[in-house]
DNA sequence: ATTAAATCGGATAAAAATATCCGATTTAGC
DNA sequence: GCTAAATCGGATATTTTTATCCGATTTAAT
């Protein structure tokens, strides 16, 4: 479905926004730890999601990183998952053709398009806010039992 | 969604079923030229589908591939897409959580399930019949403009 | 039997995705 | 100012996926 890039973004995005919801910052090793990902590989994205946006990070000591609560309760997940992995979610063909359309449709089209658009719907709906608050509540998880 | 590899079979074993339609026998160079993809690289994929038993092959002269078409009318598309790509579009959990379940759930769990439901149930009431059958009315295409 | 047209299958190459390394920069606290 | 703790960013390494190559095998037609 995503990338393994993208799922980490996801991820660390939802952990720092927890962190954020104790009013507090977090750094790369926490965040790493908490998503149980490589410490490097974390870092990498980490400085995508900064330049995107999507976190805010301070450098030196007692440095790390968090986000604006406000941001998160409007930013829909598809915002992230656009950065990290195009609009090949929301408009590649299931078959890979360009001329897909639904005048000129691939086999697969019709019937494919209405999942296509529950998928949508779901990642435009689901705000960034609402995926922490379930770690918050204990309600979900973020790392394997 | 599906691995560059899945999409390949499944224009492939749509392609030959089109041309049983015919009564016809079709080889590799066709195969190949009908889908838009490297002569190479579709003879790996039929060599799978061949041993998988959704397309037969002839050796020699005037030889190539075809399928059994009740075959075709009773096999759902998810039937290949298991093959080449695992159960990972019916079971893997959306942000890789091996623990991630009904009860235990990752934070996207409960809004993409329904999602995942409505794919799978494409996949398992899509039969390769009816996607030839797209192809033979010229309703549907298999390659580019 | 010989030939030519096919598929088969193992080895390898190329490209893309995933992951790491390390020096540079920044900054709070002393 | 000095130091330690942090992020930043470019280069590189590893792994997986995608794609190719080529000799072996099979077989219809002559």
């Amino acid at each position: 479905m995503f990338s393994l890039t993208c799922e980490h973004a996801i991820k660390e995005v939802i952990f720092v926004a927890r962190q954020s919801l104790d009013g507090q910052r977090t750094n790369l090793k926490e965040i790493a730890a908490g998503i149980e990902s490589p410490v490097a590989y974390t870092a990498k994205i980490l400085q995508q999601l900064v330049k995107s946006n999507f976190v805010l990070s301070t450098k030196g000591v007692n440095g790390g990183f968090e986000t604006d609560l406000n941001k998160m309760k409007s930013l829909p997940l598809m915002r992230i998952v656009e950065v990290f992995d195009g609009d090949f979610i929301a408009n590649r063909c299931v078959l890979g053709l360009k001329s897909c359309n639904s005048t000129h449709p691939c086999p697969l089209h019709e019937k494919y398009a209405p999942v296509r658009g529950r998928l949508v719907s779901v990642l435009e709906s689901t705000c960034m806010l609402d995926l922490a608050l379930g770690i918050y509540s204990g309600q979900a998880i973020l790392k394997e039992l």
